[in-house]
DNA sequence: TACGCTTATATGTTATACATAAGAAATAAT
DNA sequence: ATTATTTCTTATGTATAACATATAAGCGTA
């Protein structure tokens, strides 16, 4: 049986599943076959006969490796080697109802994290373009003292341009990823102390400094402007 | 036919599989009966039943939730719900050389970012006996005079405190992603400029600040104290 | 060349049976 | 009565075989 053959070959007391060795093998065999993005893999009968086992173990190899964003299958053509989208592979655990709220509020923190991070790629790589797409996004806010609610749409526009601003692909994925997860932030009972519509530092402010600041002094701005935030953490 | 009831139910060209609408259906009826981390989830027959489709089915969305860190399961005993890792899903896909070198290069800007960004957290959770353990690795450190090489030991040492710090277990275990990566980059040509053996400001003045500083200091000093990081980037 | 039809095929899905580890219950031993 | 050992039970893990289905690829027609 070659069930126990690949238990002999593995000895010891491992709690490692057939599955689990099965991908680890795959993983070898791709790496030896020098597989690059794009190729298509041998077909699951294939693999199952080549590592004797059955199609239903290779399937759930595959299947790991497909929710890992590492391949893609498609019917009659087979399984090809995608370029993993790192942050896209977190999309689907990214459910908030799934998430647990010390999770939760730990990506909320990591938000506030890096927007008071990226002054310096924002400055280094802005351009005369972005700054007056930042005045006319500022142009079209409500007016404060009017708004009794905390405008989240305009919130998210402004801040989703200074992470495209970044030119960081991967950033500005791992911020959409983040924005629905904030939208229940906010509506659930999450943070104890409610939104202050009282803002400090407004986006305009931001904007004034991006034009003729420094990384230091945005930095402490973006801080302060998000001060409403910090103190429902703390 | 139960498959073809489904069908009925989500009419119009939807390309998604069996095992697609069973994991929706799964997060919802897990959703529903308010299930909490370490609650048992049904056995897999009672699921087939429950939602009119083969074991295997239910099987693979099962997959795909332990795949995401959201279940385990456990032979006789079932499958319990667990406190998700997000970033445990990456992981995997985190190798070096799967990825792209653009991709690396932003990822390393990230870590850049979430160390300039996570002054406040650090201020708000460090203690006296942090403070100590800081100065305990900062006193083992060579004598930047007498070193020539860039101690990356000592340098991930001493960086992974102040993640600890933070208190952040997501921005902790992120962290420990990034790591390896690091590595990669710093030993593979894909940052222009060498490493610059001159320190700006240095690990001990980082932990005088925590001391007696801000973390508006800190900040500062944080963005000085990688200075030779940017220059390799910009 | 372009369009529509047929066919072969690899994945998707179902059904069934057995293997295995680990919890639970029953039994034996001190 | 309590602990140790054995047996039994059970839910997941694995194997096998069959069918469903989308679709790439080939073929023929206009």
């Amino acid at each position: 049986m070659v069930l126990s053959a690949l238990k002999r070959e593995l000895p010891g007391m491992d709690t490692a599943t057939l599955v689990d060795k099965v991908e680890a093998r795959l993983v070898e065999l791709l790496q030896q076959r020098k597989l690059k993005v794009g190729d298509v893999i041998p077909k699951e009968i294939e693999l199952a006969e080549l590592l004797g086992v059955s199609r239903t173990v290779i399937r759930e190899a595959l299947l790991r490796f497909r929710v890992m964003g590492l391949i893609e299958s498609k019917r009659k053509k087979g399984s090809v080697i995608t370029s993993p989208d790192i942050f896209g592979v977190l999309g689907k655990s990214m459910n908030p109802y799934i998430l647990d709220q010390d999770t939760l509020k730990e990506l909320f923190e990591l938000r506030l994290v890096l927007e008071i991070g990226m002054a310096d790629f924002i400055f280094q790589r802005i351009t005369a373009e972005d700054i007056l797409q930042l005045k006319e996004i500022v142009s079209k806010e409500p007016d404060i003292a009017d708004a009794q609610v905390f405008s989240i749409e305009h919130e998210i526009g402004f801040h989703s341009k200074l992470y495209e601003i970044t030119g960081n692909q991967s950033l500005k994925n791992f911020q959409r990823l983040l924005l629905p997860l904030f939208d229940y932030v906010h509506h659930s009972g999450l943070l104890k102390i409610p939104v202050n519509s009282r803002r400090f530092v407004s986006h305009k402010g931001l904007v004034d400094l991006l034009e003729n600041g420094s990384p230091e002094l945005f930095r402490n701005a973006m801080r302060n402007h998000l001060e409403n935030h910090f103190a429902r953490l703390f």
